[in-house]
RNA sequence: GGCGAUGUAGCUCAGUCGGUCAGAGCAUGCGGCUCAUAUCCGCAGUGUCCGGGGUUCAAAUCCCUGCAUCGCCA
């Protein structure tokens, strides 16, 4: 059996709401422990809310709350927003509940015992103001920078954890354990910040400061000041010491965090472990930052649009797929409506989509909608060699995946996703299909773009579970039974011949950039002027015949994307073909019997093999945007002038 | 102020040990197919590889220097 894989996310502070950077390191543990979880290991994600604090007590006045109140439904916005995004997280801790208090007070009298904390009193700026000390750096003109008052020389005693006993081990471990701390980046940025003599760690404050948070065992003057109390979160959750959970689990701990929280976690809380004798975790996973750029999109709606409302907007598997693709997991990243619609669209849409939804009609057309035999004798597509493939696709991603490399993990797929469609396209099995001797290569394109689909199937699970689901469903295979088979999602040839399909969906709906962009006021806010054409005399404009006509029918033409071909009725004998280049604006239902403008007297032409017998008046700034007609039903053929 | 990272196509970024390394995806244009969600496939571009020096037979790659952006530390 695979060893146990247990991941975890910071606890969030609850002092704010829930945000798109809360957002995405959670769907990253989530991803983590699904992938994990996929190859057979025994998993635990734990994530929850950190809730002590001057901050919170703070922020509970603001909002004129007891504290307790305010904790408890900010804890709960977090808590309640995980399912919505797929989150399946074992467990939800908080710093407020009561085994959690316990361990913090056993760690502290333990480290207290072994004469790793001691009691020492300091001098400092202190505001009242701010209530926190500050260096005189910090100072602008002597004065606190918010109150613009002079801070107070005062002495506090307070207890200090010695953390610099423990800087020499660190940098030691550090060196020695590749992949501690990574991306490699962040383990750097810690070891150069280890260069300088590393400070011991206050973690108290008096109680006449501060009275939100956990008392110190051995002086109940004191409670204990944020990183003793929020990183302990990690063992207590699992029950540490003795607990069941602690003892399977713990061996296979990593963490994840944003940058921001990298010195906590780099620094403090390896060496609390140290002290404490606590089993040093395995990988500290470090990722960037969201910018979030305003949306041409939301922007001229005049709403500014939560990236997690685009969640629900576009569906949250898209926004999960977004996210972790579109990040190089550790550098910062941007994020935006349009950057979120071009994924789905092309990867999700185009890609994935649409060959999973070719593939079954195929499927159902050819094979009867069932999984054919396999022929694997057949050596006809060798060049392709589709399972080998698969099978290179699956090892790049199992290292990338492995290391955090998400962006990597799914790139490779989607290259074996591309690698598919050309496969089709090669094969061309609907040419196949005209042949009877040609049967059994058929069957075996066929079987070979099933089985890949599985495969595609099983490597994006863990990003998108829903979807993922839905592929192994209309597959014919048993969904449970399929995630819990670690060996079939790295094996050729699963698919039993026989098995019946279910008929071809939809997995992600195109989104309309078109319709999206319309809604914008902006093309009307300012309508640049073209330059006039030269003067032309009437008789000029006269040879031109301009007829209203009515639009019977409207299909689009095939492999254009600008063009619609029309069929009007002009009062004539004999209703006209028109092609129009306005199919980026229009759709063919919307258009019949709908009045048109035609220059019923142009020359005919052939656009993409269809005679064009006049063409139809549109109003077009760079694109297209509107069509001439009248204000008033006329008779087809009226002429205009 | 110190240390570090980054700078490559319109956009997002790959480029290992100097030697077909001038690349991919998206976007754009053209062509092909019809199984499919107007999807897919093929072809085509455009580059001061941030600027300037240097080492070398050979530099996106190594060295020096300048600029810009970002991060950490002070």
């Amino acid at each position: 059996m695979a060893s146990p894989f247990y991941i975890t996310t910071p606890i969030y502070y609850v002092n704010a709401r829930p945000h798109l950077g809360h957002a995405y390191t959670t769907i990253v543990a989530d991803v983590a422990r699904r992938y994990h979880a996929l190859k057979g290991q025994e998993t635990y994600f734990l994530t929850g809310t950190d809730e002590h604090g001057d901050k919170v007590v703070e922020a509970a006045q603001k909002e004129n709350k007891e504290t307790r109140d305010y904790v408890d439904m900010i804890s709960a916005l977090f808590r309640n927003l995980w399912p919505e995004l797929l989150v399946s997280n074992d467990q939800f801790i908080r710093t407020t509940d009561p085994e959690h208090i316990q361990v913090v007070q056993d760690v502290l009298q333990k480290i207290y015992d072994s004469g790793d904390i001691y009691f020492s009193e300091y001098e400092g700026l202190y505001c009242f103001g701010c209530e926190r000390f500050y260096l005189e750096r910090e100072l602008v003109d002597g004065k606190c920078p918010d109150h613009e008052t002079e801070p107070k020389r005062i002495k506090e005693s307070n207890y200090f954890f010695k953390m610099s006993k423990y800087q020499d081990w660190l940098i030691n471990h550090i060196k020695n354990n590749p992949g501690f701390i990574r991306p490699q980046r962040y383990a750097n940025e810690v070891l150069s910040f280890l260069k300088e003599p590393l400070e011991d760690l206050c973690i108290s404050r008096p109680k006449t400061r501060l009275t939100w948070g956990i008392d110190l065992p051995f002086d109940d003057k004191y409670v204990t000041y944020v990183w003793f109390d929020a990183l302990l979160n990690y063992v207590s959750a699992v029950g540490y010491p003795d607990g069941e959970k602690f003892q399977k689990f713990w061996p296979g701990v990593q963490h994840l965090v944003a940058k921001d929280i990298l010195k906590p976690h780099g620094i403090y809380w390896p060496t609390m472990m140290k002290a404490a004798g606590i089993p040093v975790y395995n990988h500290l996973n470090v990722h960037g930052y969201w910018n979030v750029a305003e949306s041409k999109m939301s922007k001229s709606l005049g709403n500014v649009v939560e990236p997690l409302d685009l969640a629900k907007k576009y569906g949250v598997e898209a926004f999960r797929y977004f996210l972790l693709r579109d990040m190089t997991f550790g550098l910062d990243s941007s994020f935006s409506e349009e950057a979120l619609v071009g994924r789905i669209n092309s990867d999700l849409a185009n890609d994935l989509g649409n060959l999973f939804s070719r593939v079954i009609s195929m499927a159902h057309k050819f094979c009867d909608g069932k999984v054919p035999s396999d022929h694997p004798d057949l050596a006809f597509d060798s060049d392709w060699k589709l399972s080998g493939n698969a099978m290179e696709t699956v090892e790049a991603y199992d290292v990338a995946m492995e290391e955090f490399q998400f962006h990597k993990g799914l790139a490779a797929v989607w290259e074996f996703i591309s690698r598919m469609n050309k496969y089709v396209d090669f094969t061309s099995p609907w040419v196949l299909a005209k042949d009877k001797a040609s049967a059994a290569q058929l069957e075996a394109v066929m079987y070979n773009l099933l089985e890949g689909l599985r495969l595609v199937a099983g490597l994006v699970w863990p990003v998108l579970p829903a979807a993922a689901e839905k592929m192994v469903e209309h597959l014919g295979l048993n969904k449970d039974e399929f995630l819990k088979d670690p060996e079939a999602l790295c094996q050729w040839g699963v698919l039993k011949p026989g098995t019946p399909l279910q008929k071809a969906v939809t997995l992600f709906p195109r989104i309309d950039v078109k319709s999206l962009q319309e809604k914008e006021p902006e093309n009307t806010m300012t309508p640049k002027v073209p330059e006039l054409k030269p003067e032309i005399d009437i008789e000029t404009f006269a040879k031109v015949d301009l007829r209203v006509g009515t639009v019977v029918e409207a299909q689009a033409v095939p492999k254009a994307n600008k063009l619609l071909q029309l069929t009007v009725d002009l009062g004539e004998e004999e209703h006209r073909t028109v092609v129009a280049g306005i199919a980026k604006a229009f759709k063919p239902e919307e258009l019949v019997g709908k009045q048109v403008l035609v220059v019923a007297n142009l020359k005919p032409a052939k656009l993409m093999g269809i005679v064009s017998q006049g063409m139809v008046v549109a109003a077009v700034d760079k694109e297209v945007i509107g069509l001439a007609t009248v204000n008033t039903p006329v008779p087809p053929g009226t002429t205009l002038r």
